[in-house]
DNA sequence: ATACAAGCTCAAGTAAGCTTGAAGTCAAGG
DNA sequence: CCTTGACTTCAAGCTTACTTGAGCTTGTAT
């Protein structure tokens, strides 16, 4: 397949499609025309990646994961399945927030006490300071002690 | 407070509340020397830039928002639980997503069909070509017809 | 008085994930 | 043959959300 034609099926734009190459997300064979040709196997990699992507990976993260795949046969259902056999939790880790989120959101916000040092949800005792930056206990941070 | 005190509190970087300042979503008075000084509602607008990331808008839509609330008083619950009225069914949307992928993880990746063009729940039938770029089905998009 | 931490502005840099443009080559139809 | 569209590379640009650094001023503690 052209790489118009794989742009086309997967809704990637072929723009895309190089870049993952040359971050070795997906690989091309060349005809003797130094256009690329891909194998339909790549359309499988490149939903593998959209999928990921969906999940919240990087593609570094999912480069990674796609370096797992065996070299030298094509991958089964089994490989496939074992890339994103820590998914679910990953999934279910943001649901949560995502539930944490809209909890805050009826008896937060919603309730008027959204406040940094007085809401007991967006920032329990003020004691968050010492943790780092960013968003803390919303994002999941469990308070000291 | 000082810049400093705020980031403290907020858990947001001095250099991130003059990034939100350069912006419009925060504003602050001046003391005598040119240090910026925030009253204390400041944080509970700031609690509120943050809330509002972790759910996915951006900073953008976040002054969009902000800029609904009154500008002649202090903001009272009722005004900071219109901004936020619709947030219940964007989370959703998002969660609804999230359960999607996970379904297609045990169904479609799970099971080895993950492939563009013969899997159902990644390309239903393929006709996925004419909706424009993106992941398309799997973002939620309806088939055609 | 003298540190030194904390604040200021402004410009530039960073990271992810692509897109766009320039300049040129290749393939298919009439 | 000639046009048109698809393809090539490479470099540069874009968006979001900030961070970092330079150079300078202020505030606080001893």
């Amino acid at each position: 397949m052209t790489i118009g034609e794989v742009a086309r099926r997967s809704g990637v734009a072929a723009s895309a499609l190089r870049f993952y190459e040359e971050r070795d997300l997906i690989t091309s064979e060349r005809a003797g025309s130094g256009h690329r040709r891909y194998p339909r196997a790549a359309l499988r990699r490149i939903a593998f990646i959209v999928f990921a992507q969906r999940v919240g990976l990087t593609l570094d993260e999912i480069g990674v994961e796609l370096a797992k795949l065996p070299p030298d046969r094509a991958p089964t259902r089994r490989d496939w399945a074992r890339l994103s056999s820590g998914w679910g939790a990953r999934i279910d880790e943001r649901i949560a927030e995502l539930q944490r989120l809209k909890a805050g959101l009826t008896e937060c916000i919603g309730c008027g006490c959204l406040s940094l040092d007085r809401c007991e949800l967006s920032n329990p005792g003020d004691r968050a300071a010492g943790l780092g930056a960013g968003p803390r206990y919303w994002i999941g941070d469990r308070p000291p002690g």
